[in-house]
RNA sequence: GGUCCCAUCGUCUAGUGGCCUAGGACGUGGCCCUCUCAAGGCUAAAACACGGGUUCGACUCCCGUUGGGACCGCCA
């Protein structure tokens, strides 16, 4: 048997889950389930001046939405700074590491230096040979990073990648503040955390040879690497605010189904034949890194909404219905406290089902079903309401006010005999009817709106129209 | 600028040397269905970046060019 996979998925509680993230820490997820493993979150605040709590809930709120349950943590680094501090002592002891007393304003100056003279900047290495700690200055740790041969890098999505040594710099991993940094804190815990594959952004491949000498300066052997290719926004530069919302919770609010996002961001970048739509199990049960791609992918919100329809399609209605009442309490259609029959809402959803893309659609599109009196559109009125058709719907009154059992194929016979007595088209009178009832010219099958409406607010509806 | 990555329809992708007259999906156009709008069905237009090799044979392998992207912090 071979060892238990287990993986992690590590924010740094800077913004929101954002859809880069969501996809990172969705593909964690499923080769965690996918071979029976462990999925770890990891909270990587070690930057105190731009980490906040607020984004810590945020980003754990993102993650239940989409429901990426984890096994273990959260866990924040800002808890285990001890741990690091012991580890760098050892490589201390070790002469693994080295005191700098460059200040930050130095370096800064240096670097500035070698990009206006066209060179590459890297710390020179000016403090290695310091001996003995200077008593009374500040000093940052950084690590003595090999100079000589080449790190081999053996990617899971990319393949075999080689990085020269000798164009890596001595990095810091301490900071004189005595707080670590990424690349330090990111082995440590990997290993402490015993963490056997690390997948992430393909922004972290330049990181890995660095991470990987600090692995081997503690004796300890690197886990897997796969690195996901970026998401782009339609200009083919990273996704980011300006292409649209890129918060998860962004689509909740816009009335998107966690599975259908889910469903979307899988899909960018790994494949399974021609399929399209999955379910959470074929998702664990087919997720593997062979299929996964190497390029980066344009985000699409219009398969994405696309997909957010189908699920919408397939939901059930007493669910729908469910999903759908926080967006009528939005929309002013249903009065917090004061909600209407489950029952009824279903049946109403389960009509309007495939004809919205997103939950806020479909809240939008129940507004004739939930008020009282509906308001009519200038242009259907002027388009349909003509005084023929009005007539006919006097008609339609009249019959339909004798009929009991108000359902559906009753109200159907109704229109029936009198499209027969006059001789007419079924939509010279539905046409009207629509209107009259829904106020605009497009709903679903107008029989099942008039038994949904019910009878006493239809009988209202087609008087105001009569008499008006 | 240096390092690294990437390259099939507008977009997501299938394709692992012959199954390719390059398949599917979104989007777009047309037709059908029809009480409207959807959904659904059918259908059309739409791609292997370019140039060299390798090979009997390249979308597939190699090299180069071009084009995109990422990273080069006492950020993560």
């Amino acid at each position: 048997m071979s060892d238990q996979v287990r993986v992690r998925f590590a924010p740094s509680p800077t913004g929101h889950l954002h859809i880069g993230g969501a996809r990172t820490a969705l593909f964690n997820w499923l080769f965690a389930r996918h071979n029976g493993g462990s999925f770890i979150l990891r909270i990587e605040d070690t930057d105190t001046t731009r980490s906040t709590d607020e984004y810590i809930e945020a980003i754990i709120e993102g993650m239940q939405w989409l429901e990426l349950d984890w096994d273990e943590g959260p866990f924040r680094q800002t808890a285990r700074f001890d741990i690091y501090r012991s580890y760098v002592d050892r490589l201390l002891a070790e002469g693994k590491v080295y005191r700098c007393y460059c200040t930050p304003e130095e370096l800064e100056h240096r670097r500035e230096k070698a990009l206006a003279e066209g060179r590459t900047p890297k710390y020179d290495g000016r403090c290695r040979n310091i001996t003995g700690p200077i008593p009374g200055k500040p000093a940052a740790i950084r690590f003595k990073m090999p100079q000589e041969g080449v790190t081999v890098l053996d990617d899971m999505i990319k393949g075999r990648i080689e990085f020269e040594n000798s164009l890596l710099e001595d990095m810091i991993i301490l900071r004189s503040d005595g707080s670590p940094t990424y690349n330090f804190v990111v082995v440590v815990d990997d290993i402490d955390m015993k963490i056997t594959h690390i997948i992430r952004g393909d922004d972290h491949v330049n990181n890995t040879p660095k991470q990987i000498h600090i692995y081997k300066a503690f004796g300890w052997e690197p886990p897997q690497f796969g690195h996901l290719p970026m998401i782009l926004g339609s200009d083919k530069s990273r996704l980011s605010k300006r292409h649209g919302a890129t918060s998860v919770m962004a689509y909740k609010d816009m009335g998107y189904q966690p599975d259908a996002l889910v469903n979307y961001l899988v899909r960018l970048g790994w494949s399974y034949g021609d399929q399209e739509v999955f379910t959470r199990d074929e998702l664990t049960k087919y997720f593997s890194f062979d299929n996964v791609g190497s390029s980066a992918a344009v985000f699409n919100p219009e398969k994405l909404l696309w997909l957010n329809s189908q699920y919408i399609m397939n939901t059930p209605p007493e669910r729908l219905a469910e999903l759908v009442l926080p967006f009528l309490v939005k929309a002013g259609f249903v009065i917090e406290g004061h909600y209407p029959d489950m029952q009824w809402l279903s049946k109403a959803a389960l009509t309007l089902r495939e004809r919205a893309k997103t939950l806020v659609e479909l809240a939008q599109s129940m507004k004739y079903y939930l008020l009282e009196e509906v308001e009519i559109d200038q242009k259907a009125r002027d388009k349909v309401l003509k005084p023929d058709g009005i007539a006919l719907l006097a008609d339609l009154r009249e019959a339909l006010s004798g009929v009991a059992d108000f359902t559906a194929p009753e109200i159907e016979k109704t229109f029936a005999s009198i499209v027969d007595k006059k001789g007419v088209k079924l939509g010279n009178l539905a046409q009207p009817a629509r209107v009259a009832i829904t106020g605009g010219t497009a709903s679903p099958g107008i029989f099942e709106v008039f038994e949904i409406v019910g009878k006493d607010r239809v009988l209202k509806r087609l008087d105001k129209v009569i008499g008006g």
